[in-house]
RNA sequence: GCCUCUGUAGCUCAGUUGGUAGAGCAGAGGACUGAAAAUCCUCGUGUCGUUGGUUCGAUUCCGACCGGAGGCA
């Protein structure tokens, strides 16, 4: 049985000490195809837990073979949330996932038992864990779209210097290139008055929502991580991913949503379209999946505490659970 | 068997009128606070096929040998 074990102390930036209860939970990431599915399932059966999904992707209904979605025998009774959450043509965001994931946990808490957080999407575990708030600013598109179009037509270095005119600390971490990182900063000043350098400063203060015990999934050799992705791009291939990329469309999901910026879509939609053919769209999909998961690799590395399995050359699912199981529980989660 | 072309970074190739070499792709490292499966930054030493010769000096010129491609018999 799961029991919250204690009630961490934290500090406020006023240096009055303040108790703050901050719940426990579980997290299993790692890079893409190294498992994390089959290991959530496996913990939850074990320690009375629930999942609760932290994919940018698997969110979207109907795109259940290119993003890996876990199927309804694979999650053998285990309850899974935050999966098919949104439509396609939604643009979904890390601010909506943060409110709609952590309803979920707190659900889940609220019932006694153990929300594991499964995914590869770091940016969304982090907020969710760190409890970010994004503010209300910007929640129709007109705004942002409007700056994209100037920086289009402006160019990157007219933009920063607009930028470093309010937000001089912001723009000198960011090159006239990163466009959307550009535009995410004037926007967030032009629609509350805030610069993002304030918005940033004030949530890092935020003590941390959960007090998360984090596993991360690789495998010991990057070849043997390399070739898994591979294989299943294969399989994803096999399985119908062509179908389904084509079905999506014809039911009149755009070709420029975020949904279809996922790795496997638009490949895919490329290839639909005539412009490469189904086996070189497959190449690019190994591709680009495997620098997804060094990307994921590089997110990863920086974290502290974080307990590491790295499988030889397949996962090792017993061996997984236990030492999940260990790590949890000496991480005070009983 | 003879002739021609060819052998340079993991791959495709460029180049040095003789002073030990550089692009693209692949790959590696990093950043990341409302698109994050997104967006962006940085990184190029390799017996220049092997072996003799010419030369102060050869990957570059010459010879032989070993691969590869094509042609003639």
């Amino acid at each position: 049985m799961i029991r919250i074990a204690n009630t961490p102390r934290y500090k406020t930036d006023g240096g009055e000490s303040m108790e703050i209860f901050a719940p426990k939970i579980a997290v299993i990431t790692g890079p893409t195809a190294t498992g994390k599915t089959a290991l959530g399932v496996a913990l939850a059966k074990e320690l009375d837990g629930e999942i609760v999904s932290a994919d940018s992707m698997q969110v979207y209904r109907r795109m259940d073979i290119g993003t890996a979605k876990v199927t309804p025998e694979e999650m053998q009774g285990v309850p899974h949330h935050m999966l098919d959450v949104a439509e396609p043509i939604d643009n979904y965001s890390v601010a909506r996932y943060v409110k709609e994931a952590d309803l979920c946990v707190q659900d889940i808490l609220r019932r006694g038992k153990l929300p594991i957080i499964v995914g590869g999407t770091g940016l969304y575990i982090d907020s969710l864990i760190a409890g970010r708030d994004f503010g209300e600013a910007s929640s129709d598109d007109s705004l942002r779209l409007e700056l994209s179009a100037r920086y289009d037509t402006l160019g990157g270095e007219k933009m920063l210097e607009e930028l470093r005119a309010f937000d001089p600390e912001r723009a000198k971490k960011l090159y006239p290139s990163d466009k959307n990182r550009i535009v995410r900063a004037l926007e967030v000043y032009y629609a509350s008055g805030k610069t993002i350098t304030e918005h940033d400063d004030e949530t890092r203060k935020l003590p941390p929502r959960y007090d998360a015990a984090e596993i991360a999934l690789s495998f010991e050799d990057r070849a043997d991580l390399y070739a898994r992705i591979d294989k299943r791009a294969e399989l994803m291939a096999d399985s119908g991913l062509f179908d389904e990329v084509r079905a999506l469309l014809k039911s009149g999901v755009p070709e420029k949503c975020t949904a279809m910026q996922a790795i496997g879509y638009k490949e895919a939609a490329m290839a639909l379209r005539g412009e490469i053919s189904e086996n070189e769209a497959l190449e690019i999909i190994k591709r680009e999946s495997r620098r997804y998961a060094k990307r994921q690799l590089t997110w990863l590395r920086r974290k502290e505490n974080l307990g590491w399995i790295l499988w030889k050359t397949a996962p090792d699912f017993d061996f997984g659970r236990q030492f999940s199981t260990n790590y949890l529980l000496s991480h005070g989660l009983k």
